[in-house]
DNA sequence: AAAACTTTATGAATCGATTCAGGCTCGATT
DNA sequence: AATCGAGCCTGAATCGATTCATAAAGTTTT
């Protein structure tokens, strides 16, 4: 109904439309008399400016696609929060997407910030999405890829180094005294998950001594699919169980701790030692605390996004991989009291 | 660079622009042979609708803003996740903006999204903010308050009853024979936290005997506060422990926990019983599996957008109340093994 | 005092989709 | 045969901010 437009304003300060934009966007160039009577304009009419014209003329968005592999792990969350942070700095908001591992999903928020003309996008991606990035860039919309290495290095990515934290995790099971070791994870599309678990086997098999890894997968990195999965190994004769457990992520290992410690069937960590990924808040809180490979979530948000807005401002930019290292987190879960 | 309009289009299927919005907008309207032609020629151009041209002239928006009190929270994370669930049945993309109880950021965001012109704002409120949503309701932008019941009408709701939440919390203590009980919550500026604490003080009183009720204040909801207020309790004299907590919502209640069991010092529950505040999915896992009062958190969400969207499309509904009755979930955080 | 710049302001053209008054065809009705 | 209406289509006008060629006013240089 207000529906006031720049017109009024400028009416209203007595300067041309042309003067009220300036004002706007480039203040400098409009002599103190003017910029003080359009700004007065504006506060008494209540102006805001309409994005959708500003979009349509300037070709310049105020939003950035942010499609997310799993909403419910507070690890997005954090990366989320680290991306808003920093886009608040620009008046940058989030739009958000979650795919819960569902290529249908991810395409339809692609073609959803394709239609919105997004400044660009930050996707952890689930499945080989550069096909679709590839198309999305030719139209200008630069990606830049999170928690995920870009292998081919034909987009920016930010992310942990996966293979080592795997290793180190798996390392320290090891050098804690666990020689049957089981990784749980999956499912196997995701690079996440196969990074993890080739780190392990590089930590196994560079032990010097026999180390049994066994190979436990499951359908999604979710609390419910860890319990599933630590039903299923104690589920076993007890001389079968692994003595330790690298869980692919915090929800599953937390997933795990619980079917594993009810009803006192199994003793964390004396008889099967635990460790996690991601180093989720809670983690810190379980059960038995876990053990766990930190990554700088919030860092990795911010740092994407920052990334983002550089290319956008120049898109001759190489790509570039930023790789964070994840940190060891040891608690109970690993740690037996003697 | 491509940069493929609706004129292209209408020229490379022979008809006119009009005709292609048409086809767009509403297919029942034109032949099948040119609906034909116009699908061939968006498919072999690669033909994207721009959002902004389409959002200027027709005024419509695909997009919803979320203003969410504490992303960090997994209980905000289901509800936003059933929002997008029900937007995306609809093509409806969600603007996602975390205050993180901070009023200023509230205020950017609020602006932010008037700029974009969003369909309508989902808002989980921090202080007082009907003054600003009037005002976005003065130009078309819908907005429906999220865990927060709209006392005055003046806006739909949907929350879940946190003064029977808060009863029915400390009830059960007091049936567990609890008798000196802590509120541990804050700021008092949320309704959340005010509305809790007054079931609390509804279900003290109405006991038929006496019940010590102590208000232990936080600056925040956060896992952090939690622990803090937890070291101030446990730093008193045995003799003037509670006996039971309540938790204004779960990441305090798990932060209290962490900082209650250390080391052993205190037994949760047999020293002091504890209960939460919205069951979060890690309430489960927890050292001591907690205690909680479950809101229907994705189900908010959904029917939050779901009456947003209807009401911007008719706006002559009058503003509803919609209050979901919060659900015990007694674990161990509150049942002593005998 | 004229020429050459600077600084500042103007307003029409523009971005791309939608809308709508008007036009064309063709069969049905009188 | 004339009139009417249904069904389709057309294309100019429109939404509101930005841009840019042009101009006016003021300042410095020669």
């Amino acid at each position: 109904m207000a529906a006031v437009s720049i017109r009024d304003v400028a009416q209203h300060a007595g300067v041309s439309v042309g003067t009220v934009s300036n004002v706007l966007n480039r203040p400098g160039e409009v002599s103190a008399e003017s910029v003080r009577r359009v700004q007065e304009a504006i506060e008494v009419l209540g102006y805001v400016r309409n994005d959708a014209a500003r979009k349509l003329r300037a070709g310049v968005s105020t939003t950035v696609g942010f499609v997310v592999l799993d909403g419910q792990n507070p690890f997005f969350g954090d990366v989320v929060r680290g991306a808003e942070d920093e886009g608040s700095k620009s008046g940058i908001a989030i739009l958000y997407g979650n795919t819960d591992e569902d290529p249908k999903r991810e395409r339809m928020y692609l073609d959803l910030f394709e239609e919105q003309q997004v400044r660009g996008v930050l996707i952890s991606p689930y499945g080989d999405i550069n096909p679709r990035l590839e198309r999305l860039r030719s139209r200008g919309i630069a990606a830049v890829l999170v928690d995920r290495f870009s292998g081919d290095g034909r987009f920016s990515s930010v992310s942990v180094d996966s293979v080592a934290g795997g290793r180190m995790a798996v390392e320290h099971l090891i050098a804690t005294g666990r020689r049957r070791i089981a990784f749980v994870g999956g499912p196997f599309e995701m690079r996440q998950v196969t990074d993890r678990l080739a780190g392990a086997r590089a930590a196994a098999e560079n032990a010097g001594e026999h180390i049994d890894l066994e190979v436990v997968a499951t359908d999604a990195l979710t609390v419910a699919d860890g319990a599933a999965a630590g039903a299923r190994i104690i589920a076993r004769p007890r001389s079968q169980w692994p003595d330790a457990i690298f869980a692919a992520n915090d929800l599953l290992a937390l997933g795990l701790l619980q079917s594993l410690i009810v009803d006192g069937r199994v003793l964390v960590p004396d008889d099967i030692a635990l460790i996690g990924f991601d180093d989720i808040s809670f983690a810190a809180a379980a059960a038995v605390p876990l053990s766990s490979m930190r990554q700088p979530s919030r860092m990795i948000g911010r740092t994407a996004l920052r990334i983002l807005l550089e290319e956008t401002a120049d898109p001759e930019l190489i790509p570039r991989q930023t790789v964070f290292q994840p940190e060891l987190v040891v608690r109970a879960s690993t740690t037996p009291r003697r």
